[in-house]
Parts: structure tokens; C-alpha cells; sequence
DNA sequence: CTTGACATTCCAGTTACTGGAAGGTGTATA
DNA sequence: TATACACCTTCCAGTAACTGGAATGTCAAG
């Protein structure tokens, strides 16, 4: 299985599987006679982990941690648990981050349709509110 | 007003206010006789507004757009109106996709506590509900 | 024999800073 | 006067996770 035939299986990119084994996630591949890369099922199956673990908002040093555990035989159950458990509270905060930076932007929409749209130093314009908006985040 | 003054005016350190100067958002400062830079009060204005633009989700590069306008005399109301309305649907778009992640957390940590806590690489571990995860975003 | 889709390596750029080194300045205190 | 301390300056390098591009090689099909 060629680096392209991976990247289908995995929906990664070549490129992005090469650096991922520049950084040591997944190790160096065997190489047929021409250079190429040559992958196994195993190897699908490691993507797959790190794909999906990227998609759930994981680090790549995270993923590292969590595959060292796996590949020393240990089991990182109880490890990935912690990570996913801590996760889901930094998820949450940067939901409710994002949620009042939403309320704000909204705010500002509503003030500057009573605004006039050309005074660019007076007091009466959009790029006021922004300026005088107090800095909460 | 030397630079920390600014900082303490801006909350914005000193390193972050000369690399706003480096990428052109603040122009270069008059300099003390011993070189160290002097600011006014339209430069706390400036910086006010970028750090509450920045912390409104917007890139140096947007404000830097927004900013040029002013230089130029023009009134950016429009064109910020334009970016605000186009973030508030940037931020609504991430918060729905981190909903997702949480809800896919939170379902994952339910299916773990039914699960082993040692088994490396069968079935009944929670990396492999990771790896077998559909990569839904 | 050439076109096209692959593959390889290596270098550079992205964002918005941040850390640190090496050295100069200004003031208060021992 | 020495020195401690908080400042200031410039410049270089690093962060995360890729992505783009150049230069070059390989293989099958038409």
C-alpha cells in the first residue's frame, strides 16, 4: 500500500502523513525498491487514532503521550480518559468564550444600525464602539 | 509616555505593541533622546482598538484593512459593519462545531466507564472506540 | 514518446505573538 | 561610589500543525 492509497483509507494527506512521521507519530515505513513509501493495515489503523483524536480537539503531543502508551504494551485507558475528561472542560470553556464574544459582536450590529456610516474620528461611528468597547475576554 | 506607560493604558505588553509597530499597525513612534519611544494619546486610542478588535475574534490582518481606511481619510464603518456581520457567522460556525466535539466527548467518556481499563489492543478499550470513531467534521 | 498521476526530498511560509540574549539607561538606596 | 533594580533597545529563535512549491524521479497508458 502506497502513501496515496493510505491517505484515501484515512482521508489524511500525503503530506500531512509525511510530517506526522517526521514527528514521530508513526513510524518510518518500509520502502519498495523505487523509494516509496510502503504502509500496512496497521498503519490505517494508527492513522485512523491520530485522524480521530485530531478531530476531537487533541494535540498531537497529546496523541504521542497516548500512542507511547501503546506502543511500550501499556494500556492508556485510563490515561485517555483523564485527557478526554480535561478536554471536555477546556471545549467548554472556549464554547462559552466564543458564546459571549457572539453576544458582543451581535451588540455591536444592533448599536451601529443607529449610526451614521461616515464619520471616521467623531464619536458617532462603529469604529468608536469598538475602541471604547471595555476589554472583558 | 514611554512604552510601558502605553502597556499599563492598553493591557497590551510592550513586546506585543513593538511588534504591532514592526507589522505596520501603529506607526513608528517619536524617540527620547536616549531612543526610547515616545507615544501620545492617539496612540492609546490605536491600540485600544486594535486589542478590542483582537479580542472581538479579528485577525491584524482585518484591522490592519480597517485601519488603512482611517489613514486614508475614509469612514470603515461600512467595511467593519461588513466584517462584524461576517465573524458573528465565523463564531456561530465554530461554536456549532465545538457543541459537536463536547457532545461527542461526553458520549465517549459515558461508553468508557463501561469498559475495561486494561486491554491495550482489543475491542473493549477506549482507544478503540477513539479509532473506530466516524471522523464527522 | 509524451502525458499524467504518482512518488521523493528539502525549504519556506503561515498566525500572533513570546522568550531570551546582550547590552544601554535612569533612579533609589547602602 | 557602588550597586541593585526596573526599565529600555535590538535581534534571533521558537511555537502548532501543517501547507505550498521547487526540483527531480517513477510508472502505466495512449
Amino acid at each position: 500500500m502506497f502513501i496515496r492509497d493510505l491517505s484515501r483509507a484515512t482521508g489524511l494527506p500525503p503530506k500531512t502523513i509525511r510530517y506526522y512521521e517526521m514527528e514521530g507519530l508513526v513510524p518510518p515505513p518500509a520502502r519498495a525498491a523505487n523509494g516509496y513509501r510502503c504502509y500496512s493495515e496497521a498503519d490505517v489503523d494508527r492513522l485512523r487514532f491520530i485522524a480521530s483524536a485530531r478531530n476531537l480537539g487533541f494535540s498531537l503531543d497529546d496523541i504521542a503521550e497516548v500512542l507511547a502508551f501503546r506502543d511500550r504494551g501499556e494500556a492508556p485507558c485510563l490515561y485517555l480518559l483523564d485527557l478526554i475528561t480535561k478536554k471536555s472542560a477546556e471545549i467548554r470553556q472556549r464554547i462559552d468564550d466564543l458564546l459571549r464574544l457572539e453576544s458582543d459582536l451581535l451588540d455591536l450590529q444592533r448599536q451601529a444600525r443607529n449610526l451614521p456610516t461616515d464619520d471616521v474620528e467623531g464619536k458617532a461611528c462603529i469604529c468608536h464602539l469598538v475602541k471604547i468597547r471595555a476589554i472583558k475576554p
